[in-house]
DNA sequence: AATGGATGGTTACGCCTGCAACCATCCGGA
DNA sequence: TCCGGATGGTTGCAGGCGTAACCATCCATT
């Protein structure tokens, strides 16, 4: 009867991640009218140079249709090129176009800006949050659903 | 450009948040058939026992249509009761049916049982989680993306 | 008593999502 | 060579979501 939903932890998490993720989606959402896959698969791509679909989804834990979109919607503000593998022609290797990696650079000063403010937000805090995430990833991440 | 998506706060707690909250989502999908905004309006009736609406969005942190949606669903399977304030109209107080509360006891024992398998699988992590998500707490929440 | 603004709650619309089914291609074994 | 299963990627569909507009009701002011 007691059960306080405020001080349960998986509504904790995801009030927390709604909270902190929305105030920078904003950011983006407002500039360039990107969602967040969107802005998942270029950072990706900006970070690796060139990767598959499926690699970026395993990459960054999304689903393979929400890949699939973001790299259309990419793809048709000229951000991102694909290239069908020689070999294997059911791959695409993707990567970004210089119009992409100007953009990618924008959005990692804007990145960066939004680290510092979280730093200074939470204070001491942030290395207890840190510590606990790496706890969670070693944990659960990639584990299914039991 | 050397800017690694792995490492940054919003997508790791968000990417934390999903799985552990799928996982326990799991559980309670595959038995009741329930949403999320169901299963939090649920709980926080069966712990404050008489709410509206409005106090259950404040509570929970749902945007008003989800509440209003959980509301219609818990309704329509005899778990919820709803009745008007009989000096203002404008205002439905909700409370559980005895059926409710019987499932409202039921979860009750599975988030406690979630509970436990997490602090198992985190160890000592979760108590710098915690800290965490109170550190987030504090500067955030209530506070609007800018 | 009348009115304009505030409040509780619902709903039409369009966007995003995951599931499942699908297409094309590859590969290993008969 | 042919076939069946596996793999990379796309899409139809149904459902959840937030925005904005809406209805009903209340209340303070006049």
């Amino acid at each position: 009867m007691d059960f306080d939903l405020e001080a349960f932890l998986p509504y904790r998490l995801n009030r927390a991640a709604e909270c902190v993720s929305l105030r920078f989606a904003a950011e983006y959402r407002g500039r360039y009218d990107m969602t967040r896959p969107e802005w998942r698969t270029l950072a990706a791509l900006g970070a690796k140079g060139r990767m598959t679909a499926t690699e970026i989804g395993a990459h960054s834990a999304m689903h393979k249709t929400k890949v699939s979109r973001a790299v259309r919607a990419l793809e048709e503000r000229r951000w991102l090129r694909r290239q069908v593998d020689e070999a294997d022609r059911r791959i695409e290797h993707l990567e970004l176009t210089a119009a992409g990696r100007r953009i990618h650079a924008e959005m990692v000063v804007l990145a960066r800006r939004y680290e510092e403010e979280l730093a200074t937000l939470l204070g001491d805090g942030i290395r207890a949050l840190e510590a606990g995430l790496s706890a969670v990833e070693t944990a659960m991440i990639g584990r299914r659903p039991a």
